[in-house]
DNA sequence: CGCCAATTGTACTGATCAGTACATTGTGTA
DNA sequence: TACACAATGTACTGATCAGTACAATTGGCG
């Protein structure tokens, strides 16, 4: 049945806001059934390994959709300019221009890390990683690149964790337009 | 009794190191307990509101550290300079080098924002404000220095995801010194 | 229609949660 | 020593937790 298919993954895409809302240990099955309109027998049929497995694939779907809109093209677009340029249009759309927080980074302080230690650590491991072979494509020097990749993947989760506290995405806004400057500057 | 008072704030440093290892959610009494060498009597005693007033304590008690040893030099040291050495040295000593989380970071990240949502917004407001004001003392146009304590103060945050999502503290450290040096070099 | 498997609602389970009550212990002071 | 009160351990409470079992329902296909 491709039904089946598709019904889970939407039920991904609700688990995630639900997730990114509450956290994980924050997200009790009654905040998901009252969030996602699912019913437990739903939940536990299309994710027999319960809460764990759930949050898992949400961060596998995150993974992907990064892996697709951000760090393929930083490691393929023969362009590196325009991969660079395509990860900071990803990047805006994806976080909301800030009214949106970063699952895995929220993960990433908290016990979750040690938990989904494997999905938490390659997101980041990856994204640095492919935007510092972007910026060496592009022609910085290979610490100039990594010292750069450090500084603009880092500089976006937090400037998530200043808009969120603060209350002003407009701080996100103006963080991702600074270090997207950088990037040009530099060379 | 003087007694009272000191075992209290022992209490608040213990709990701020289980919060911080735990999350708000994740702190459970009996984690607590196991942790703290505490017993519930014990805990109810110092904190009648429970888990909040607890929360609440240990914010307080890190929002007075920073007054103290970041902000308060930030807005009153003669000199500029050495104010903001100062706070690079108290950052890089609080977070012990990357080895430890930011509780404000991760409160910020989560649904703790909201119900904390006073002593967080306040901290990161405080902090920007504050260095925005001596980056301007120290001779910085007002538009510059606000995106400067922006970029510094998201900077630690995300350096501090990124640190611990890929056990690497030297992450951090590095952060750290790029943006120390970003501070001098602007002017 | 009628069958079968996918899907879902519901009523359970035992464990653990935050918080309370209260008796017991420790300690400074008179 | 004796008293008063701070400090603490322990045994409860009802609520909620994750997860299970299973019967009822659904929807596609012959």
């Amino acid at each position: 049945m491709a039904r089946l298919v598709s019904e889970r993954s939407d039920a991904i895409m609700a688990l995630a806001e639900v997730f990114r809302t509450h956290g994980f240990e924050g997200t009790t099955l009654s905040v998901i059934t009252a969030q996602t309109k699912m019913g437990k027998g739903s939940l536990y049929h299309f994710f027999p390994g319960g809460k764990e497995e759930m949050a898992e694939a949400v961060l596998e779907e995150i993974g992907g959709w990064f892996e697709n809109r951000v760090f393929k093209p930083l490691r393929e677009d023969r362009n590196a300019d325009a991969a660079i340029a395509k990860m900071f249009e990803a990047v805006d759309s994806y976080f909301r221009s800030g009214h949106r927080v970063c699952l895995v980074g929220a993960f990433a302080l908290g016990r979750e890390c040690e938990r989904f230690e494997d999905q938490v650590r390659g997101y980041f491991k990856t994204w640095v990683a492919d935007l510092e072979a972007c910026l060496v494509r592009a022609g910085h020097k290979h610490i100039e690149a990594r010292d750069l990749s450090e500084e603009v993947v880092g500089g976006i989760q937090g400037a998530l964790v200043l808009a969120r506290s603060l209350d002003q995405p407009a701080v996100f806004s103006r963080s991702l337009s600074r270090l997207k400057q950088r990037l040009e500057v530099k060379r």
